[in-house]
RNA sequence: GGGCUAUUAGCUAAGUGGUAAAGCAGCCGCCUCUUAAGCGGAAGAGCGUAGGUUCAAAUCCUACAUAGCCCA
């Protein structure tokens, strides 16, 4: 083996690790003063420490404290070092716990004093042993400076966790998109608003479960590894399982499995969970996102309405304390209620296409091209052919909160016919700023109409239609023993999350989002 | 799947064919009110990868990789 061949293996090595070649000799400086700590008899992996305030606290508390005076209150504090200012015998810390900074006022003179008996050369270490993304503890009283700023004016500081890499430009930070995302935790470090982000998302989720089990809905957990996919259209991820010698799909909807436990006499259900869908990546998908899903016996899709309009406002006076939010520099007004068109009046509205006039798919096809509207002919019946008018023509001037109502049956395989309208099902779907937020019908719960419309999916799908579902023989028994009528919705909480958190892409308000594997190393190591 | 753009030091980045700027971080000095601290010094770059054109390529061409945005 020759030398370049293997240093050329060692740098993908580090690569491996994240760690480039050149960072190498920083974090060889940082290993060495964490060897230089543990020979001072300092632990720079410390086990534990005891925090009297976080960092927010003390600035509320101390908010009227004037510059210059110092209040003698013993507080103890611990955080990331995200800045140093170090002068000979004085230093100035900015510690960033989670709530948010304060800084720390390093004075070599107090320091000694307090720390002197041990270690008369605690201040020199400081400076020396330190480093920005180092995790410090530090005891002290509090002052604010001449300058303004509050900070614990420290008495006795102890290295916590020595870091070993460099934290990112302290002016610019990390702006390299694609860093952000592989490298989440480096991006909370330096980006406290993505800190925020998946804090308003905790609270998306746990202000929907509150609000449901306060009116006695209960959440129950159903299978992700399921033989047959279905609840939806789309493509499922398959797995296997070795001892069952078989295939199973990861779930695209938690649907036939909550709608089983209606039929069990559970009468108000939920599932907050993942789902997973065989399908492209973009700003608006993640193959694997978060969906609610809740049904409640003896209700149809207009008291699904109330519900999601009563949902959604919840948490968001919840998380923002207003129902006005700004995203992407539209003024979205979720004050209720939301406007509730039909399909077929919106499409009408919107393209002058009247669905309610044509006889045949022929008729409808040409006024559908006369219209301007494009793929067409891949079209097979009235239906879809309006659903493709809608997305062409309507959805993305849905930018204030609108249900859209009364869906073709052909596009609805698991919806309860409408009550009037011969053709149409009792389903709505809501859209804010254009995308689709929420999904709801009145479920079907005629088993012989049912197994009717999954053998038509069924066939779709032995025509090569990847999307489609197939017969799922063991939901179909269990509507066979009778399913009380039932309203549904399913509301997509990352969606939801973008809105809140005005986040242009999904990635945003995904801690870890799903991405290609960065580019490949040697085959031979 | 298609189009456009980007990829230069750990981070942020300048450089449109002729020896690869700079700031921050790190290292060595000085410094008790800084907060992008300051001053002085010495380092640090396979210019995404692989080919090609050229006397000469970070720069032009072709693939490929990754990402972002737009479209389907």
């Amino acid at each position: 083996m020759n030398q370049s061949f293997e240093k050329s293996l060692y740098n993908w090595r580090l690569r491996l690790a994240n760690i480039n070649v050149m960072s190498e000799e920083l974090r060889a400086t940082r290993i060495e003063k964490a060897e230089q700590l543990k020979q001072l008899g300092m632990n720079p992996y410390a086990y534990g420490w005891k925090s009297t305030h976080h960092a927010a606290e003390l600035q509320a508390k101390f908010a009227e404290l004037p510059s210059g005076e110092e209040v003698e209150i013993e507080v103890a504090i611990a955080g990331r070092i995200m800045a140093r200012r170090v002068f000979g015998k004085l230093a100035f810390f900015t510690l960033q716990d989670e709530t948010g900074s304060i800084q720390l006022y390093l004075e070599k003179k107090r320091i000694q004093e307090h720390m002197g008996s041990e270690d008369a050369e605690a201040f020199e270490h400081l400076k020396q042993l330190t480093d920005a993304g180092d995790i410090l503890g530090a005891k002290g009283t509090i002052k604010r400076t001449e300058k303004g700023e509050l900070s614990v004016y420290v008495q006795e500081y102890t290295m916590l966790t020595k870091s070993l890499l460099p934290l990112p430009d302290k002016w610019h930070g990390l702006t390299d998109v694609a860093k952000r995302y592989r490298q989440r935790y480096v991006d909370l470090i330096v980006n406290p608003e993505v800190r925020d982000a998946f804090r308003k998302r905790a609270l998306v989720t746990a202000g929907m479960r509150r609000y449901l089990d306060q009116r006695g809905f209960i959440e129950i957990e159903t299978p992700v590894l399921n033989s047959e996919a279905g609840g939806a259209d789309a493509r499922p991820f398959v797995t296997y399982h070795n001892t069952l010698e078989m295939e199973l799909y990861l779930r695209i909807a938690t649907e036939l499995h909550l709608k089983r436990l209606i039929v069990g006499g559970f009468e108000k259900v939920f599932e907050l969970g993942r789902i997973f869908r065989n399908e492209g990546i973009s700003t608006r998908h993640n193959p694997e996102f978060t969906s609610i899903e809740v049904y409640q016996a003896y209700a149809d899709y207009s008291d699904m309405m109330d519900l999601t309009e009563a949902l959604i406002t919840t948490v968001t006076q919840e998380v923002l304390g207003s129902l006005k939010i700004t995203y992407q520099d539209q003024e979205i007004d979720l004050t209720p209620p939301w406007r509730r068109v039909t399909m077929h009046d919106v499409v009408k509205e919107k393209s002058g296409l009247d669905f309610t006039q044509f006889a045949t798919v022929e008729e409808a096809k040409a006024a559908a091209k006369q219209a301007g509207l494009h793929d067409i002919d891949k079209c097979e019946s009235i239906g879809r052919i309006l659903n493709e008018a809608f997305e062409q023509t309507v959805e993305e001037t849905l930018i204030q909160p609108t249900f859209i109502l009364d869906y073709p049956v052909e596009i609805s395989p698991l919806a309860k016919p409408h009550r009037s309208k011969p053709g149409l099902v009792e389903r709505f779907e809501l859209f804010i700023v254009g995308r689709e937020t929420a999904n709801s019908f009145s479920e079907l719960t005629d088993p012989l109409d049912q197994r009717d419309r999954l053998e038509a999916q069924a066939a779709r799908k032995a025509a090569g239609d990847l999307e489609a579902q197939g017969v799922d023989e063991d939901f179909l028994t269990a509507l066979e023993y009778g399913m009380p009528p039932t309203g549904g919705l399913g509301i997509g909480i990352d969606r939801l999350v973008m809105l809140l958190t005005n986040s242009p892409s999904i990635r945003d308000v995904i801690a870890f989002p799903l991405l290609k594997p960065e580019k490949g190393e040697p085959e031979e190591t």
